[in-house]
DNA sequence: ACTAGAACCGAACGGGCGTTCAATTCCAAG
DNA sequence: CTTGGAATTGAACGCCCGTTCGGTTCTAGT
C-alpha cells in the first residue's frame, strides 16, 4: 500500500499546516520532528516533503501567512478618522483577532529565533509594518493635541506588548468574555495616552 | 590529557551557568545541545555532568534562581506606603532589573513549556508570586480611591506584559536611556490606572 | 612524599533527527 | 480501458543527540 485510497492534496494541506503549526506552539520549532507532524495528520514523515521543500519553509510559510493576514485584517477592521476612536478600533481588533489565532500568534512572535537569515529578513519586515499600524495612530493623536506620550515609538510599542499579552491567561471559559476584555484595554490604553 | 591544570570548578561552574543561558537565551532550550553549552566553556560534554545531572535541570536551575533573585530584589526596592508612589517604583524596578538580565528574563519568561511537570509546578509558582506584585498594589490603590481599572488582575498582567515588552527593543547604545526609559513608562502606568 | 578525590577527557551507547528516493497504489482524464 | 501523474510508503542515508563510564591527570591535605 503505497497510496492510500481517499487520499488528496486538498485536504492534507491543510491538515499538515495545522498540525505544523499546532506543535510548533506547543513545543517549538526546534523541539518538533518531522515524524511528529505525520504522526498527527497520519501519514508518513516522506510524504511532508510534497507539501514543504523543508522544516524551515514550512515554519515561515506559517509566520508569513500569518503576519499578512493580520495586515489584511486591519486594513478591513481600520474606521479611519479620529485617532482616539482608531486607537480603540485597534485595541479591540488586535486582542479579538489574536484571541482566535493563539497559536498563530505564539508562532509569529516566539520562533522568530529559529529562522535562517532570509525568512527573518520577510518575516521581521512584515512585523515592523504591523507595529507601525499603532505608531501611526499615536502620532496622529499627539499632532493633534488630543494625546501626549512621552515617546511615539515606546508607547506604541507598549501598546502592541500589553495587548498581545492578553493571550498568556485568556480563556474562553474564564471569569472575562472578550467584549468585556476588549472594553478593559480600551479604557487602559485610553489611559496610556493621557486621555482617561 | 584528562585533567587539565588550573581546572578548578568554582571557576568553571559560574562558566557552564553563564554559557548555558546565554545560548538557551538566544536559541532556545530544544536547539541547545549539552555540547554547544560544553564548547563556548571549552571542556567536553561529559564534564558538564559534574555541573547538573542533566540538561533539564540546567534549565530549570536556571529559571529558579532568576525567579528568586527577582523577588529579593523587589523585596529590597519596595519603598511600601502610597500604591502611586508604590506603583512607580514598581515600574521603574522591574524594567531596570529586566534590562540588566535580558537573557535570563528570555529563558524564564519563554522555556516554560520546556519544562517537565515537576518543574513547571516550582517555576509557576514563583512565577504567580511575581505577578502578585503589581496586582497587589493596584488593589491597594483602588481601594483608597486613588486608582480606577476595569479589572485589578487584568491591569496587573497588561502592566507586567508591557514592561517585560521593553527587552525587545531596548538597546544600550540606543536613543533613550534607562531613567528615560522608566519615566515614559512611569507616566504610562499612572494613565493606565487613571491617575494620569 | 604520599594519597584521596576532584576535574576532566574521549570513546561509546542507543536512539532520533531531517531528508532522499525507488517503488507502489490510486485516481482522473482521454 | 488505458495511461500518466498525483499521493504516499517505508527503508535508508549520515549525522547529532543526551548521557554514561573507565581511565587519566591535577591538586589539596596530610
Amino acid at each position: 500500500m503505497a497510496r492510500p485510497s481517499g487520499s488528496d492534496a486538498g485536504v492534507t494541506r491543510p491538515r499538515v499546516l495545522a498540525a505544523a503549526e499546532r506543535l510548533f506552539a506547543a513545543h517549538g520549532y526546534a523541539a518538533v520532528s518531522m515524524r511528529m507532524i505525520a504522526a498527527e495528520v497520519g501519514i508518513g514523515a516522506g510524504a511532508l516533503y510534497h507539501y514543504t521543500p523543508d522544516k524551515q519553509t514550512l515554519l515561515a510559510g506559517l509566520m508569513r501567512a500569518h503576519l499578512e493576514e493580520v495586515l489584511i485584517a486591519w486594513q478591513a477592521a481600520d474606521p479611519g478618522g479620529a485617532p482616539m476612536a482608531r486607537l480603540d478600533s485597534f485595541v479591540r481588533f488586535h486582542i479579538g483577532f489574536h484571541i482566535e489565532r493563539p497559536d498563530a500568534v505564539f508562532v509569529a512572535y516566539m520562533e522568530l529565533r529559529a529562522l535562517e537569515p532570509d525568512n527573518f529578513t520577510v518575516i521581521e519586515a512584515l512585523r515592523r509594518r504591523y507595529e507601525a499600524v499603532p505608531e501611526g495612530i499615536l502620532r496622529d493623536g499627539v499632532a493633534l493635541g488630543q494625546m501626549q506620550v512621552g515617546d511615539v515609538r515606546v508607547a506604541g510599542m507598549a501598546l502592541i506588548a500589553m495587548l498581545t499579552g492578553v493571550n498568556t491567561w485568556f480563556r474562553e471559559d474564564g471569569r472575562l468574555d472578550r467584549d468585556r476584555v476588549g472594553e478593559i484595554y480600551a479604557a487602559m490604553a485610553r489611559g496610556m495616552v493621557g486621555a482617561g
